[in-house]
DNA sequence: CGCCTTTGACCAGCGC
DNA sequence: GCGCTGGTCAAAGGCG
């Protein structure tokens, strides 16, 4: 379980977002030049694993991203992309100094894979195989993943992904130069919904780490404070992370990590006591509706929690790739692994922006009262070459 | 009691 | 070297 860090990135980012090469030497991103349609081809996969450490993450390079001019659209699951698209990662030395390596692709072949034909209404599906031209249809999917951007100038793409924005920021975009020589992986993502922010406003997204925040700055040249997190999961860790809104989008949330968590993933989302000094806990759905809870993970689902959850269920949009018949035979025994930790429901990344109704929306609402996920069971409890193998079994679409 | 957040002070990197 | 700015430290107070 090496480089398995489950930071927010690893977790969602994994599903589909835009690994952006960044120079070395510069630090600038490339820029996505223009418009256009991408299409994933599976046969471009180049590599099981960024350098991240995210398992879930194949990086898909496509030639024609050899061709800036010629940027494709991205076809694929809506639910899939509703549910975790929103996240662009971005590494400053994942790789070399060449533009070909320059714009990637990077999908979740697990989340792929796991876009089971429950997640595709009507007789959507992924193809298998793949058509003949690679391209991913799904076709109550969605949507085009458009990415638009000023090779000249711009600083900064956006997608549109289900009508959401995705933003796409370079380091120095983002203002985070200093400490050279640190490994940082920037995210991009939705500002999660209220439900997710502290009262004070601020919005912090959650994963599967807990966090300790040990300052907060204002940023030159932008409205938005910046927030400093340690990893407080293990003492002695040095796994950091930043997060700020997006200059450009405030409804974005620009998240830094930065180093590596040195201890293995919390079995207990709380690790220490006090990590999650949520309201969860004192929740009902009373105080959600007061956009008083934080987007902390719950302990453990506790009735009330779940009756939130049910709640607030088209808020939140989760790693939730299952299939229905998955859901059935397990939704009626509550998951835990060997360590306590239920993974059911303290994992539920909020990201779903919950003024944009979205059809989804009810898929997800019925989601809600899947009591396990199988990407929680794979974070919590490992992800082993055999689990590998024995999810490519269950997986038809493993090969991506 | 232990951890949290907040916040001002201090330190470090970078450009000029 | 100086100033600006980002990043970290640490004290204070709060919460469970």
């Amino acid at each position: 379980m090496d480089n398995y860090y489950g930071d927010l990135a690893d977790i969602l980012g994994s599903s589909v977002g835009l690994v952006m090469g960044t120079s070395p030497s510069s630090g600038e991103l490339p820029q996505v030049t223009t418009t256009d349609m991408w299409q994933m081809s599976h046969s471009k996969i180049v590599s099981p694993m960024d350098d991240f450490g995210n398992p879930f993450c194949t990086l898909i390079k496509d030639p024609l991203f050899e061709d800036l001019d010629n940027i494709p659209i991205f076809t694929g699951s809506s639910n899939i992309f509703t549910g975790s698209s929103n996240i662009i990662q971005e590494s400053a030395t994942t790789f070399p100094d060449d533009d070909k390596y320059s714009n990637v692709i990077q999908i979740s072949s697990k989340l792929l894979s796991s876009s089971d034909t429950s997640f595709c209404s009507n007789s959507s599906r992924l193809p298998k195989p793949l058509a003949p031209n690679h391209e991913l249809i799904c076709n109550d999917l969605v949507n085009h993943m458009m990415v638009s951007g000023n090779s000249s100038s711009s600083r900064s793409s956006s997608c549109f992904i289900e009508n959401r924005r995705v933003q796409i920021s370079s380091p120095q975009y983002t203002g985070i130069k200093r400490r050279k020589g640190l490994q940082k992986k920037v995210v991009c993502i939705p500002a999660p919904a209220p439900v997710n922010s502290r009262p004070t406003g601020e919005i912090v997204p959650s994963d599967l780490w807990a966090w300790r925040k040990y300052g907060q700055k204002p940023i030159k040249g932008s409205p938005h404070p910046r927030g400093y997190y340690r990893c407080s999961s293990s003492k002695g860790c040095s796994a950091r992370k930043q997060v700020e809104r997006s200059r450009i989008d405030p409804n974005m949330l620009v998240i830094t990590y930065t180093s590596e968590h040195n201890h293995p993933w919390p079995t207990q989302r709380n690790a220490l006591a006090g990590s999650t000094r949520n309201q969860s806990s004192k929740n009902s759905i009373t105080s959600a509706a007061k956009n008083s809870s934080s987007n902390e993970p719950r302990e453990s689902p506790s009735p009330s929690l779940k009756e939130e959850h049910k709640e607030v269920s088209s808020n939140i949009v989760t790693a939730n790739i299952i299939s229905k018949n998955v859901k059935d035979e397990e939704k009626d025994t509550e998951i835990e692994d060997v360590d306590g930790f239920v993974g059911a429901e303290s994992y539920r990344p909020a990201l779903f922006d919950s003024v944009n109704h979205d059809p989804d929306k009810d898929l997800f609402a019925e989601l809600g009262e899947i009591e396990a996920d199988p990407l929680e069971l794979m974070f919590t409890q490992g992800f082993t070459g055999e689990e590998c193998e024995s999810n490519k079994a269950l997986d038809p679409y493993w090969y991506f």
